[in-house]
DNA sequence: GATGAATGAGGATTCATTCAT
DNA sequence: GATGAATGAATCCTCATTCAT
């Protein structure tokens, strides 16, 4: 693997683990055992790597996630299961969100960007499952559903973070945040949606034990 | 004012303004023009200072949070703009929560307690919503419902402050979340609430371009 | 007892529990429950306060020590006893004396006095032993002796503190100091000499267990 | 020379001037014209500084004073003078130890590890000189003598410093404090011991007057 | 005599960053 | 690409001392 990108992992790693503020570019540089001069030949400055992990978190965004026209009952499971592990892999950014962003303009604008993405995404996949007669709700009433989702998906691991201090996080917490998007959806079914999230919920049920690799 | 409050006051403000890990015991004293000796003649450490914030925030949640039985349509207002503007007052805790309770343990078992009276609060309030018909739900969704509550409520101020960025947050952005709230209940409300919440959305529909003091 | 003798006591306590240079002024007045401005109410500074206990320790030396004509063996063994009981009781002069003279000139000057004193009595001392038949030993020998004998009395409490660190230093240790002294001495006594030493040292050696008060 | 050494002597050299306590690491580092962050590039903290100089006391004392089986009248002259130069190389510890071993618990087990091989290397020499029927003493008082050795070695330089406020120490005081050792052993040496001892002390009363460099 | 809030210079230490090699 | 020594501003905090009451 190339230093750069092994510089953005083992920070990224050491972000989420120590949370940002506690690590040190000396300290991503001995983790590597790499010399800070290097880290340094690499990228210009701490921001930066933020910023390259924020764009791997951003592409990640654009390729995995454009939601796609119909969803059977394993690809909407693997959907969310997937939105929620990436927001554990970059769990470091929602832990300080406003104080990383505050420090760097043009992250600010790269997190905006990356909101209305997620903001689409939601929309057009609510949208698609309106089309197919699983969800009834107004115009109005699907935004602020989006708003929900948006919160509640975002916020989840540092709420959960917070809630269980040394406790590792285990799939578990992941798999309960799952479980608490379709219920704030729920409401919303049709019985035919309702029966879909009954489904998933008991799938998630099944697997609340399993630990997090 | 005594100068271990002006203290407490003068960091509460510049910790929401310039987020917390920017703002020095330095800043703190030079910003109410005394010596950082005096400083740390009321408290032990800057970690001190965010305690003894957050045993304000804790009282004033013990205090005028404590549900009622019943709410009139002005009371049930009143305390929801109250909650808000408790999380306005002291939105620098939610910027950056899980780096500052990872920093002190104390703090977190504070935090937790007072998560838990969080907790309480809204399961009676919701309760004795249901008790008077205006919300129907069975005891697994006012459960969710509660964590999406909380979620919202703890979030959405955060959440804005990153939205837009040096932008000044007004009542309107306030208000904004109170409707949130009300969006994630509506769901759950019988026709009596349904009406109940809809003469609530107006209010605050009316009082949306206020700005905040 | 007057405030400022409380000071002059507390500050001496203190002073050999932790170390003169890790007690504060306001640590001595938080001792006495009294407040730092009571303190400099009766001491213009933190070296005038180690003034005055050494004033202390000089008179201490001055009015008993000052050595008679002709010692029975018990009043031999009671001064032997109270000049390492004074030694004890001001050790944490002993365990930074450079550093404690050097900031304090005036000091400086008390405490060449003081060893002027200790020095002319020990030598007066020694001189009435010769005379009594006790020792045997030409000028030179009795000086160096003389040195010797201050060398080992003055750093005694000092370096004992400092063999055995956490350890309290109890009176057995205070006792094999007389014993070096003896044995420093025995190699100039005359026969009458040495049988007084040993009517001396079996004393000690038999309170060698018992603890300092 | 590498700079970890140069922070190592001239913290020694300034340790030694002022005293250790009014020697901050800034002082340091503006005495070797190096920024302070390189000196803590270097060392972890102050404690360590002294760690690594009290090292280097402990290895001189390991190689240049195991003693050998038999010294002619030079070689003892030069072993007695290292002793003594070793001691006023290192006067900065000696002036502060109780202080400085209770802030390190590391250093105060080094402290006795090195007493241990002091004490050592004095009985060996102790019993040499027996051997080469130089000295003649009993058991108890060959442990004594050692003791009282001991004493006047490692607090000779402190005393002197003392003695002799600003004044600089010159060769001559250690001289005196060879002489001081010589007079403290003479009363335990046979006639040929006497003899040995007698042409050492005229060798150093001739150079008395010296200054050291 | 006594209180206790207030001062401010100074101390140890950190850390993002640079730069000669 | 890489090293690692070096920088220096900034941080948290201490403590002898002062002073209004």
């Amino acid at each position: 693997m190339k230093t750069r990108d092994r510089i953005m992992l083992g920070a990224l790693e050491l972000f989420n683990e120590r949370g940002e503020p506690n690590v040190t570019t000396n300290h991503i540089a001995a983790h590597l055992s790499i010399s800070p001069g290097n880290l340094y030949y690499h990228f210009r400055n701490k921001e930066q790597i933020i910023d390259a992990i924020f764009d791997g978190y951003t592409s990640a965004l654009k390729n995995s996630f454009s939601p796609k026209d119909r969803y059977s009952s394993e690809e909407l499971l693997a959907y969310l299961d997937a939105i929620f592990l990436l927001m554990w892999r970059y769990r470091f950014m929602y832990a300080n969100l406003p104080d990383i962003l505050s420090r760097d303009e043009q992250l600010q604008e790269k997190y905006l960007a990356a909101q209305e993405i997620s903001h689409r995404n939601i929309m057009t996949l609510l949208e698609s499952f309106r089309e197919s007669g699983l969800l009834s709700a107004g115009v109005k009433e699907m935004q602020s559903l989006a708003n929900t989702l948006k919160l509640v998906i975002t916020s989840w691991v540092a709420f959960q973070t917070v809630q269980a201090p040394g406790a590792k996080i285990t799939k578990s917490v992941v798999y309960q945040g799952v479980l608490q998007v379709l219920a704030v959806v729920k409401p919303f079914t049709t019985g035919l949606g309702k029966q879909r999230v009954m489904e998933l919920e008991s799938h998630y049920d099944d697997h609340l034990q399993e630990d997090l690799v």
